[in-house]
DNA sequence: AGTATAGAGCGTCACAACCA
DNA sequence: TGGTTGTGACGCTCTATACT
């Protein structure tokens, strides 16, 4: 059932959870509750059973009206969804007016979504064909788009990098609506070792480096096939790791995640404790009193 | 309005761990 | 042993916010 709220006992958390359940834990004292406004979801958590509330990746929004207590009284007790997918869990006062910010959080979103960053210049670079752009006889910005063996698309360049030529061997990179990013240039000047010495220029930040040439239609030796091979190799080592990088930070996001919901809950189970504790204080006082 | 700063995200590099 | 993968570190860019 999309979206339901199901109760799961010592199964929740993936192999290798750093945040896993110990099977042979039996503390648990309170019980919780059903969601008055959805039907399908009652007594998610029960005692004497480690508490996850896991749902499906395409979660509904449970919400609960003011008074409505979820109480995780397990100790290590983690609200989760499936793997990969954690979720914000927002608390809001059900009717009051907070809950309609979640408008202004996505539009926010939106927002970002919309904004792309910057690629770095060496991205440009690449996105641009690399070292075979032939320097000095670049008349176009067509030219650049030629490229059909690039594995990495010049469809991929944000249109407000169009590039434009201004002198033979010079690519100035202007920013829609001319100056709103500032100017690059990428000067390129032939290097007697194969390749080109690009020199770069932007606001704050100049300086170069080398881009070995590929000629077109081979070399003696075939010493230009294995250097694309080479760079076709690093390319996709490259987006390889860059992919891992983005993996890994999304990993580290939701164990972060994970630590702060576990928090969250050992707090709520030491200010269950120590009411309960002074519950009892009181019960004993008024006993011996009498 | 302009500037300084903090925080977040990203790409890349280096390196360790793992595997065939 | 060479290739692959995961992750920390570093630098860069961008955005939001505070301050002048």
């Amino acid at each position: 059932m999309d979206g339901m709220v199901e109760e799961n006992g010592t199964t929740g958390n993936p192999p290798g959870d750093p945040l896993a359940h110990s099977p042979g834990d039996t503390n648990s004292s309170v019980v919780v509750t059903s969601f008055p406004l959805l039907p399908q979801v009652q007594s998610v958590i029960q005692p004497n059973q480690q508490s996850v509330i896991q749902t499906p990746a395409n979660i509904q929004p449970v919400q609960l009206q003011k008074g409505n207590v979820i109480l995780v009284s397990k100790p290590n007790s983690v609200i989760q969804t499936t793997p990969g997918s954690l979720q914000t869990l927002q608390v809001v006062e059900a009717g009051s007016d907070d809950s309609l910010s979640n408008d202004d959080e996505s539009a926010k979103k939106t927002r970002r979504d919309i904004l792309t960053r910057r690629p770095s210049y060496r991205k440009i670079l690449n996105d641009l064909g690399g070292g075979e752009i032939a320097v000095g006889r670049v008349e176009s910005s067509s030219e650049c788009d030629t490229n059909e063996d690039s594995e990495l698309s010049t469809n991929s360049i944000p249109s407000q990098y169009q590039t434009q030529t201004v002198i033979p061997g010079t690519i100035q990179l202007a920013s829609q609506g001319e100056t709103v990013q500032g100017l690059h240039t990428l000067t390129m000047t032939n290097a007697s070792t194969g390749g080109a010495i690009v020199h770069y220029a932007s606001q704050g930040q100049d300086g170069q480096f080398f881009v070995p040439v590929v000629t077109q239609g081979g070399g003696i030796g075939g010493g230009p096939i294995i250097a694309e091979d080479q760079a076709r190799k690093r390319e996709m080592r490259l987006l390889k790791n860059r992919e891992a990088a983005r993996e890994c930070r999304r990993k580290k996001k939701e164990y972060i995640k994970c630590l702060e919901n576990r928090v969250a809950v050992l707090e709520n189970q030491n200010k269950a404790l120590i009411d309960e504790l002074k519950s009892l204080k009181e019960l004993y006082c008024q006993q011996k009193s009498e």
